[in-house]
DNA sequence: CTCAATGTTCAATGAATGTTGAACAAACGC
DNA sequence: GCGTTTGTTCAACATTCATTGAACATTGAG
């Protein structure tokens, strides 16, 4: 039983919901990092760069919640992944284009944090 | 001299201010039907069924500086138009995907609303 | 000028948002 | 066991948000 965290059923995912998930600093970060790294799944710990421990928590149940990425258990921590099957099946294209203009967006600091985690990673 | 309200440049008009301003029921409405209208403009008046008078006002405005829509007065009236080519330079193909999302989506009221527009207003 | 139509501005209000720090919980390593 | 790591929960707080109603401004019609 892999399955703690309350997600929104694929057909439960809604476009305003998403937008406003996504309608902050942070999170877009988020998902553009995840993004970025592929289908590899990330910790909360790899994005404290981008605010404190309670803050990404807090953010991460956003995103969640929205039905933006999934998480799940992994013993002290969660495995981060986006959704991108639900999200393309739901409202195609849009992942993608706010995956492309959030990552080439001018953020120095996040790119150079996920090229940093993916180095230290060793995964 | 047509510039009467403040809008910002194309470049200007910033990813997570425009999920923002999305984000948001109304105002994804008021962009999908603006969408469905084509190229011609709409009204605030033409909105009135998705809230008061000062409730669309203030939406049109979060529009307006988020960069989504241009406001062009016109008499007593406002003319709104999607900016669509600005938004499709910068971030292309996520209006696309929203308005066809936002379309898709269950919002008898607003299409209804649309139709009935189209066809009183007589244009 | 007077009146009606179309929107804006303002103050007030209640709800939601994002942040912080302290405390807590659960799993892992020794 | 004990301590460390990872993340959550809670209360507090300041900020922003969305709505309302009243008043106002501007344009157009007569």
């Amino acid at each position: 039983m892999t399955e703690y965290l309350d997600h929104p059923a694929a057909d439960d995912i809604a476009l305003p919901a998403v937008l406003t998930a996504l309608g902050d600093e942070t999170r877009l970060a988020i998902i553009a990092i995840l993004a970025r790294n592929g289908e590899k799944a990330m910790t909360c710990g790899q994005f404290l760069q981008l605010g404190s421990k309670t803050a990404i928590s807090y953010h991460v149940a956003k995103l969640r919640e929205a039905g933006v990425i999934h998480v799940r258990p992994d013993g002290t921590r969660r495995l981060l992944t986006l959704r991108r099957d639900d999200l393309d099946r739901r409202f195609p294209g849009f992942l993608d284009s706010v995956v492309t203009s959030a990552t080439a967006m001018q953020m120095p600091e996040a790119l150079d944090f996920a090229r940093t985690a993916e180095t230290a990673g060793g995964m």
